[in-house]
DNA sequence: GCAGACTTGGAAACCGCTTTCCGGGGAGGT
DNA sequence: ACCTCCCCGGAAAGCGGTTTCCAAGTCTGC
């Protein structure tokens, strides 16, 4: 491997002054040296050691993004547009998957804490373990204190800059919309009722549902995926208006409809939360609560780079797409 | 942020056996001290400095994979093959994304090979630029002879380990696939004609055709993505079966086709290639050749930090599924 | 033509950790 | 008892850069 030391004596200079011409400095270095020394580097085919400048530098040019799983579209969407954020601020990113494993989440947040990454994201639903929440919270505190940055897509459990989908309000201002059709009888297919997003999710939808005097919905919980809302569809029982908690539970629902005779929308109305780009094409089109979600990967990265002490919590409003996947009842 | 030495001075160790407990060595470490020391970084909060490590080991743990898109499921999918299988071998997984920019393919080579990470990953179709492809060539040279290792998902074009799909088969098997059904008049929906992946899915077909005395299809070409599959779908002139080069061009053609009020299959069969999955549940359920992309990431993984000194070029055979998005002609 | 302010190049300390090389002490063999 | 041999702890030399501190010019203004 090429080092420094060969290019500058290639050059017939200091190690410093090669320094300075190759790896940014805010001294000058005259013309003919500087020549001299981009030549030489050239000739080499140099490659400045990262690992040697980010420890005599004390800084590195990477973040880390921790995401539960890339091959889900509404992670990959989230990660997309950090990246592109970080690409703008000439950082590179390193990722890494939990597969909802929240343990794998904090092993995450140590070992990027090793890496000295600029910064930290963390992004998706916090789980509502206490327990889990306090060691990811040590972890992340521990990482700051060295000068760590962090932020964090999702609930606002951590103590770090926030990214926050209006869960909640989104929810309810879909149930409302979806009761504006005429709809009275829901089942809400939950998700894991430890997931907090999912849980803030099913709430706001009952909650609004509640506050317009409707009887409360048949909530199914099961697994946030593709397989937990076509397994949940199976158990709803008699109402006309379905809510899957995501897109993808939504399109499991559907196939499981659609394999049982059940016609969407005539024979009932389905809705999911996302607006997931890469399922536009569905059909029945996909009702949803549409997100940002390159946007608020994208203000995460931005967050978590400022230089605010406060803790800034941002709220990010969903608004309700209706599609045919719903239609009034019969 | 607390180092070696304050772990080692806090234990009352040399800085050698504080390394030695916390850092993995081969070598032994008495258990009164390993204790001292364990607990005094405990105690400390200890995080090792990974970039003071890779300096002194002169080997990271890290590897680097460039994709051309995240949200694109094909990318998504490779991607997280290859993690999964970089997790299990412990090591960290730096991605960048290239938005199909050749230039910028090349510039994260040079910036992996500066974070001297253990292995890259290229995934994704090369372009048939001979420039690029000898700067790129240039580039991955370099980093090799520097002891970095290599491998690439796509096609066999830069002289490193390779996992290639078999495009040309694939495609010309669904050709024989469709043709079985009846079909004579065929229209590809192509791609862009420099991408290599694009070029050679569309040439396995028409040459299929021809073996098979069939008339030439006709050919459109456009992006590669599913605006691309949209807006060639309107071109097509009077085929009854239309073969689109990927499946996210697919599900833009059907989208036009139901558009226009076209139906699939009764009116027009429409097929792509690669099987994504988070297309499963498209309407109507999409004929394609299946390409088993986690496991193609994984391997290719695996090959790169193989220790084989032959460039080795392991092809990948895909499957044809006939789904419901095709039938025989009327 | 000269004092003083600026530039510019180089020597060397340092970033945090790994690992080689030594040396001291205990165990085992005779 | 004596001598190896082995085991384990520590000192110190890097790993490849960055940056501080000096010293030697180079320019200015008078």
């Amino acid at each position: 491997m090429v080092t420094l030391e060969d290019v500058a004596r290639q050059a017939g200079v200091s190690l410093a002054t090669a320094s300075r011409v190759l790896n940014g400095s805010t001294r000058q270095v005259g013309a003919t040296l500087r020549a001299r020394v981009e030549q030489a580097a050239d000739e080499l085919g140099y490659r400045a050691n990262v690992a040697a400048q980010t420890l005599a530098r004390g800084a590195s040019n990477v973040i880390g993004i921790v995401v539960h799983d890339l091959t889900d579209p509404y992670f990959a969407a989230l990660a997309d547009g950090a990246m592109r954020a970080a690409a703008t601020e000439g950082l590179l990113v390193m990722v890494g998957t939990t597969h909802r494993d929240p343990e794998q989440e904090i092993a995450y947040v140590a070992t990027l804490n090793a890496q000295r990454v600029r910064a930290v994201l963390l992004v998706g639903s916090r789980v509502a373990d206490p327990d889990v929440t306090r060691r990811l919270r040590e972890e992340l505190a521990r990482y700051q204190s060295g000068g760590g940055r962090a932020a964090c897509v999702g609930q606002d459990l951590l103590g770090v800059d926030t990214v926050a989908p209006a869960n909640k309000e989104g929810a309810a201002e879909l149930a409302r919309a979806l009761a504006g059709l005429g709809h009275t009888r829901f089942a809400v297919l939950a998700g894991p009722p430890h997931l907090v997003t999912a849980a803030d999710r099913c709430a706001g939808f009952a909650g609004a549902l509640e506050e317009m005097g409707l009887p409360a919905p048949q909530v199914i919980h099961g697994p946030f995926d593709r397989d937990g809302g076509h397994a949940a569809a199976r158990e709803v029982k008699d109402a006309t208006c379905v809510f899957a908690v995501n897109d993808v539970m939504a399109v499991g629902a559907l196939a499981a409809y659609r394999e049982r005779g059940v016609r969407v929308p005539e024979d009932v109305s389905v809705a999911g939360f996302d607006d997931i780009v890469t399922l536009r094409d569905h059909v029945p089109a996909l009702t949803t609560v549409r997100l940002p979600l390159k946007d608020m990967g994208a203000r995460a990265l931005e967050l978590a780079l400022g230089e605010e002490d406060a803790v800034v919590v941002e709220q990010v409003a969903g608004e309700v797409v209706l599609r045919e996947s719903v239609r009034r009842p019969v």
